[in-house]
DNA sequence: CTAGGTGCAAAGTATTTGCAACGCT
DNA sequence: AGCGTTGCAAATACTTTGCACCTAG
């Protein structure tokens, strides 16, 4: 880690107000070094190099403490079980950051998005939904009366 | 159950090479009867109503033949456990529905879809973003070979 | 110095699996 | 009749929690 980044780091807490502790920046570090978006399990084994005493609980504890403080995003709904659709006909989803419900959203309500740029090689697409990001109305209420 | 319905289920069955038995018939009408998204225990807890001795462990294999045979999808991505987004320009998902790998796509990639419609009443939007569902290379090959 | 962060172990959920009995075709 | 499906119980995977110790501010 460099001493930029250490900075950097620092900084990124201060807007969102955490504290900077040692496990807190490899962490953060070690998220980004992955291409992709790991398992809690994968960015704990990396960490792990430079920490070897840091356990699972504070990778997760650390996680959700970055997704609270809006310091990084939830990657699509996680409902922490499994759920389907059983709608047919092509639609999208309104998906509450609160609760984690998901309503259904006709796909006359949008105008659809195209793809224009280039996707990685050899990639086959099989359809495109929107997921409308925000808050439902009860959660909405809910945030306010706090 | 009326009979109407269960002759559109052996259809359903058929068109997707599933075998008809009376809890998938069962279950498949509990999921269409939610107006959201419910969970297996859920679903299992209304399925109960009709076939007592049924098993959750039955309603998990059900929803993954049904998801496996097409003949409903899995909502959204569901990893199994919890993935975050580090970036923070907005962007959109390449999602692999073989391996479940997400891929960032460029906001620029995209045209933009816009809200049309009306929303339920009261949901506050606060971001759309585009998932856009398909098979990798990766995953395409191996489909290939088989 | 002290509020909050960390490590550890144990507890809680969520999901899968092995296997014998059963039911569809 | 034969093979895939079901129910049950046990195993595994994922995540959270309680608490004593430690550390940033």
């Amino acid at each position: 880690m460099q001493v930029s980044e250490q900075v950097d780091f620092r900084e990124l807490c201060r807007r969102h107000g955490l504290t900077v502790t040692h496990q807190r920046a490899v962490i953060y570090d070690s998220l980004i070094s992955f291409s992709g978006h790991p398992s809690p399990e994968e960015v704990y084994e990396r960490v792990r190099n430079l920490i070897p005493r840091i356990s699972l609980a504070t990778v997760y504890k650390t996680l959700h403490t970055f997704i609270d403080s809006g310091m990084l995003r939830e990657l699509s709904l996680h409902h922490g079980s499994l759920r389907v659709d059983t709608k047919q006909d092509p639609h999208h989803h309104l998906v509450c950051t609160g609760c984690k419900s998901v309503f259904d959203l006709d796909e006359a309500a949008l105008k659809p998005a195209k793809l224009v740029g280039k996707i990685p090689k050899g990639f086959r697409v099989e359809r495109m939904t929107v997921e409308v990001h925000g808050l439902c109305s009860n959660c909405a209420r809910s945030l306010r009366q706090n």
